[in-house]
DNA sequence: CACTCATGTACAC
DNA sequence: TGTACCTGAGTGG
């Protein structure tokens, strides 16, 4: 389930459960079989989140790139380790636990030089302190891309996915169809700060909630509800249902192959 | 069992 | 714009 902030969280784990000792690497499956090969024994020193990349560097500067796509998971838990089942890609073991990956779209080692290559066509993670929104500003201001692609556009921004896109424009009250040029600075301001809270908020819980505390099921006098991606959010996946503000049924368009979702009285009328 | 869908990206045309 | 990649969950028969 796959948004930078589950990546982030990856990357603690990492940490926590192998950082600074010895790692036994395997591919169950097979398919990472050489790379596994070169990485067990090594010691994990770092492991860092760029937008949705995990880069996991061990003891003789190998850094190990994974990302999960739309399919990849991990598993992560206390030793022992279960008997593994399924198309393990790449399973990392050691005293303090292990990690199985199945279905990444990259689980690869990277050159020192290919690190940067990775890390220079990302825009600036909300999730990193370090990150400059006027990077992304400067493509979104020139941009006639809507601004609901250009915040997929891990280019742009590197992180959110499509529930973040989704609820962070919903949260903004601004229309999915406006084009990055027609975007004032404030309103990219107020977005850039909505994904930081949302996102440190993300790696917080683990789940995504977006629903302010005045418009839970509880403050509107409706029955509670629960989202089936595990978190509580204004529109994403929620087609045809009420919006949560004004009741207006959500809607839910293709938009360069993904699903949009969005409420079209609180986010202005096309 | 067959089929659809998914919080993503890269490449072909 | 379309399609391949890749795995599991959910649904329907």
């Amino acid at each position: 389930m796959p948004e930078g902030h589950t990546v982030h969280r990856l990357a603690a784990a990492h940490l926590e459960l192998f950082g600074a000792r010895t790692v036994t690497v395997a591919s169950p499956q097979g398919r990472f079989a050489d790379g596994a090969r070169r990485l067990d024994g090594r010691v994990l020193e770092t492991a860092d989140a760029h937008g949705k990349h995990l880069l996991l560097r061990f003891d003789d500067d190998q850094v190990l790139h994974v990302h999960l796509g739309i399919y990849g998971k991990y598993a992560l838990g206390p030793p022992p380790a279960p008997a593994p089942a399924g198309a393990i890609r790449l399973r990392l073991t050691g005293e303090g636990g292990y990690a199985d990956l199945r279905g990444p779209n990259a689980c690869e080692l990277l050159e020192p030089g290919d690190v940067k290559t990775l890390l220079d066509r990302l825009g600036p993670d909300p999730l990193r302190p370090e990150s400059d929104p006027a990077l992304a500003w400067r493509r979104i201001s020139r941009s006639r891309t809507s601004i609901a692609q250009l915040l997929m556009d891990q280019a742009v921004v590197a992180g959110p996915g499509n529930i973040y896109r989704a609820e962070v424009l919903f949260r903004a009250g601004i229309d999915p169809w406006l084009t990055g040029r027609d975007l004032t600075e404030a309103q990219w301001a107020g977005l850039w700060a909505d994904l930081r809270v949302l996102m440190a908020e993300g790696v917080r819980t683990g789940r995504i909630d977006t629903v302010r505390p005045e418009h839970t099921p509880e403050a509107m006098g409706r029955p509670p509800r629960v989202d089936d991606h595990g978190g509580e959010v204004y529109v994403y996946r929620r087609t045809g249902q009420p919006c949560l503000v004004c009741e207006t049924p959500v809607l839910a368009t293709e938009l360069a192959g993904r699903n949009l979702f969005w409420c079209p009285a609180c986010q202005f009328p096309r």
